[in-house]
DNA sequence: AATGAATGAGATTTCATTCAT
DNA sequence: AATGAATGAAATCTCATTCAT
């Protein structure tokens, strides 16, 4: 919409970048055109590549560059946290709000993945990797401490991604309720869901036998 | 000259289906195409239109009988439960266990919302409208007989929508777990989460005037 | 110019063959647009791929089919010639009269090598060598009976090749000359420059110590 | 800012025109696109146009000077030759002696004639048609002598032309043969194709009428 | 004389879809 | 119900060329 007519110069990369995040979250990385983002830019399609060198490359670069920036970003958030309680609550408030202030990006580094190709595609799993290890090392280390109980460490980790991640499917600003209160919202939820509590009414279960989370497989191709 | 190789007969669009789900499972429903659907199945891609109208129908068809079907499986599930705790446990079990199963159809049913078009988007909300109010209701009659706490109801049911359907960017069968250890793990988690419980340690947060669950806006669109 | 507008069912193939020899020879392979070649057949452009896979592949099978029937044709027309200068005299007028009928074929098969992506390439070349080493065996065995004289039997072979193929630069039926004339001016030029003859006015020239015919190295590239 | 890398100063149009010759050596003018060009030179490509006006002119002027020095330089290898055979060795030493230092100017000189425009193209082969006279001129000469004999003088020229030319798609500096052998190789082949010998064997050609060449026509374009 | 960014045309190739057979 | 060949639009990407700086 801010089509800024014949844009020039170093803003240019800078108005790709942005107008593609918004494009590849709302059709997907496939379904986007570079038409589409070069309209939106204001500029001929051919003069993309005057500033990126693929359609794949921009992909790549903008997870790539969203997953850094997250990883900087939560351990500054973490920084002077002692016990696993704080540290769970603080990484739940920084992955929330994180999450509604770029929800693009979030939303395209979960769900673009598929789209990189596998050179690509293995240098963000391993970035994401580090992500998921912050959580699980929190969770391991509460549980250690008879602070929290969780059945499986590894699946807790990827359950309790995946409930944090879902907001980026319903945020938007200006909704019925402040950031703080949804902020609240999940902290409840988390802080509850791994504190010790209500067994759940089955035996007989095999307990997981490792604690490490093990890397999540590609979905096979063909 | 025709029927040379390939499938024919009734079992075509069953083939199709199948295949469908896993293509546009593994690559989206705007990067499969035609040509690859029909040499999975194992005919020339003119011949699938002996079978289907359109791709978009075709997407369209696996979501909306993927979304009954689940709604009436899990009408089935939830018979004869009588309190909060009880249908939550059966909805998570059901829930996770119905993911586990049908992996590829849950996971299209939550993605490609977005590839479907306008018509077909909103009639596919709708369904999905009503599952959601299935687990918000169980949480209200929770909240109401105190056996649950959340901050916001609203926030919850998508909360642990999200954290249930996350299941299916990882399970695979034969993994490390049991499907009994699976679904025990995340009774665990949604149940303790909506627990009363560790009160969030902080205070004057607005909370939610309203407890009915609004419908989720699609995605603005050009 | 024979344009078939809509052209339908197996014929299309045939034409693609014969105007993208036309176009290749007139523009070069480069030069080409599979667009002017849909236009020629009467065609969309994207139509061709139902009859071809690549551009590249299409130029490749016209060379490639080109070489197998030259060397097959050469080989009949060789038959039973049993001294040097017959099957040397036979050898021309196979390759005059082939060239005068197919100018479009060699021409290309010549000059549109390095178009070829290397693979295929390698694959031509190897079939060329076969036919340069035909005209080699003559001159090597007019040689060694005392019937032929050259300074060195690769530089001839070449020398000679590049003055048969030399006429598909120029000739046009219908010209001043008769085919036969044409190829009478070519047996002359052909069997004197092997003939005994006037020594070169020069002296000490380092003999040609191998008379096996080498490789010719592909132009280096970047 | 302008000016970091790259060759620069009066000598930056003479490494264009080597680069450009290369390049259109190796993959022909169509395919040599002008960022190559440019990058082989170190600069940028719209730095290319502070040097040249277009690319078919720089092709132009490639072909033009080459053929300018070619007839300037062939005629001082021509003076004093009184009798046709010494004109004709001369004009053989000459040509292969200056294909194998410029093969690349003659090999384009010759196979990018089709890639110049109208203009260009004619005002070329009447530079062409100069040089192709001088050797018709000496066959001429020869026949009336009665030193040589050739079917037709037109064909031989094209012919001794061809085989002549046909070093610059094998030569390599530092191959078997030393560059006098190679002209001495030639010598012979040119020298005794043209003397008075072996009839062929075959009776009742037309024989040419006119012993004038004819200007070669273009091959006839869309 | 060089850069970097733009243009507008055009390249090859793929796509969903149609239809006569 | 399948094929093979067609369409017309659209995809990504490259091209020669221009021009303000």
């Amino acid at each position: 919409m801010a089509r800024t007519i014949g844009s020039h110069g170093p803003k240019t990369m800078e108005a790709i970048r942005k107008a593609g995040l918004r494009l590849i979250f709302e059709h997907g990385y496939a379904a986007m055109s570079l038409r589409q983002l070069a309209a939106e830019v204001g500029i001929q399609s051919g003069s993309l590549y005057n500033h990126i060198s693929t359609k794949q490359e921009l992909l790549f670069d903008l997870v790539r560059d969203h997953i850094n920036e997250l990883l900087r970003q939560l351990d500054r958030a973490l920084l002077g946290k002692q016990n696993p309680a704080d540290k769970l609550r603080a990484f739940v408030a920084f992955h929330v709000t994180y999450h509604m202030t770029k929800k693009h990006e979030v939303f395209i580094a979960n769900s673009e993945l598929r789209s990189l190709e596998p050179k690509n595609y293995e240098a963000i799993v391993a970035l994401r990797g580090a992500y998921e290890r912050r959580l699980a090392a929190i969770l391991a280390e509460g549980v250690a401490e008879g602070e929290f109980e969780v059945v499986d460490i590894q699946v807790a980790t990827f359950a309790i991604l995946a409930l944090l991640t879902g907001i980026c499917t319903w945020y938007r600003p200006g909704g019925r309720l402040t950031k703080q209160a949804i902020v609240a919202a999940h902290e409840k939820l988390v802080l509850s869901s791994v504190a010790p509590g209500p067994a759940p009414d089955r035996t007989n279960i095999k307990r997981a036998p490792s604690r490490s989370i093990a890397a999540r497989g590609r979905p096979e191709r063909r």
